[in-house]
Order: structure tokens, then C-alpha cells, then sequence
DNA sequence: GCCAGAAATAAGTATAGACTTATATCAATG
DNA sequence: CATTGATATAAGTCTATACTTATTTCTGGC
């Protein structure tokens, strides 16, 4: 997967959101449509737009689909930022404030 | 600036090759251009797009215009990345891959 | 088997965006 | 001060994309 292809998927902010919200706990369609304003083909397709890069995964049971983040999935982004977005000092200090905000 | 901004801004290949250009070294518009197949005016614009949501500066030095990369501008993209990206003992690894690269 | 519900797909629309060529702006230089 | 060169802006085009409604495809339960 390009990294250009994950910048554009995370570029639309309700598919981030999506994604986001995928990151708390795996959901069904139904289960994701709830939390926003938009039609459930619209999920739908962002769902496959997120899956098509392999930020989600799909599980099929029943009649229900359940999808999950693939924090995998954002490898090349991670890659990106780990060789453009380091700033080190600085930024060691704000990865020290987020895993005392994640792990307290 | 918000991450949907960055996420944006990057999410085009010739614009963030540009941007990866400028962190090498600032370049005029003209010496960018050189490098890439699009026109004059295309630079332009990604240049501006770039600068709107803060990811290079201009200096203007007669009739030259010097851009520059500003990593910082990245800033909301490293906290994202931070928030969501991390897997965190597979990651620190990569981080010093990356770390043993650049300073040798 | 049939109906209801979940999800995907089809088809259409409207907006954004990445380009182009043409032109304007402005600084240096003869 | 007229010309050249560097950059920005204007205007138009073409494609991608984020949505919508309508419909289809499955599945489970009665």
C-alpha cells in the first residue's frame, strides 16, 4: 500500500472518523451508522474505500458485518512521519505526554 | 491546523514530493519546477496549498521566492500518528532503524 | 417458502481539485 | 524606462470523489 493512498483515505474526515471510531472497538454497519450523519451506503463505501488500503478488515457473521482497524494498516504512514516528521526533541516529548494521556 | 488539512495536503503525490524536496533544502520555484513534469503555475499552487495549512514557508529574495519545508507544520499529523499509529514495541524498533540511518 | 433486516451495489449528482494556457505583477538589469 | 525573467493569479477543463436514493443480495427467523 502507498502512502499517498493512505493520505488520501485519512483525508476525508468522516472516513477518519470511521476509522477512529473502528480503532475503539470493532463494529457492525449498522452499529457505525449510528454515530453519524450520513446514509448507510456512505458508510458503506467509506468502509470499502478503508478496507480497499487495508486500514480495516472486514468479518462477515450472519447477516451482520463487523469491521476492524488495522492499526497495521497505517505502517507506510508511520513510515512517512517517522522519516519527515521528526523533530526529535520536541517530538519525544509529545510521544512521552500521549502515552502518559494513553497509560496514566 | 487540522489533521484533515495535512492529511490533505499530502495526500497528492506531486504535492508532497514537493514538500519532501523542500526538506532537503529551500528551493526557488523555477529550481522546483526542474524537477517535476507539471507547469510553472501548478507549482504555484501546490506551493500555496503548502503554505496555507503551514508545511513551508516563503521568503522572497528579489524576484526569486525561496520556499522552505517547516516540519513543524506537521505537528498535527506526528500527534495523530502518535495517537493512533503506535504499536508500540514493533514501532521503537522501526524508529531506530530509521534513527541509525540518518545519523550513521 | 416468505418476510424483515443488514449490507452492498447501481446510478446519478454536485462539488472539489489538479491541471492547463493566458495574462498580470513586479523586480532586476541593460 | 523598456525588456526580460520569476512568480502569481485568472479562467477554464476534466476527473475524482463524497454523497444521495433506489435496488439488489444475503441471511435468519417465523
Amino acid at each position: 500500500m502507498t502512502s499517498t493512498e493512505i493520505f488520501r483515505a485519512l483525508g476525508d474526515p468522516t472516513r477518519r472518523a470511521v476509522f477512529e471510531r473502528l480503532m475503539a472497538q470493532p463494529l457492525s454497519v449498522t452499529q457505525l451508522k449510528a454515530d453519524f450523519a450520513v446514509s448507510q451506503p456512505a458508510i458503506s463505501q467509506h468502509l470499502a474505500a478503508l478496507k480497499r488500503v487495508g486500514l480495516v478488515s472486514e468479518e462477515r457473521r450472519g447477516r451482520y458485518s463487523y469491521y476492524r482497524a488495522e492499526p497495521a494498516g497505517l505502517a507506510p504512514l508511520t513510515e512517512w512521519v517517522d522519516r519527515y516528521g521528526a523533530f526529535w526533541p520536541q517530538r519525544m516529548q509529545a510521544l512521552k505526554d500521549v502515552l502518559k494521556e494513553i497509560e496514566p
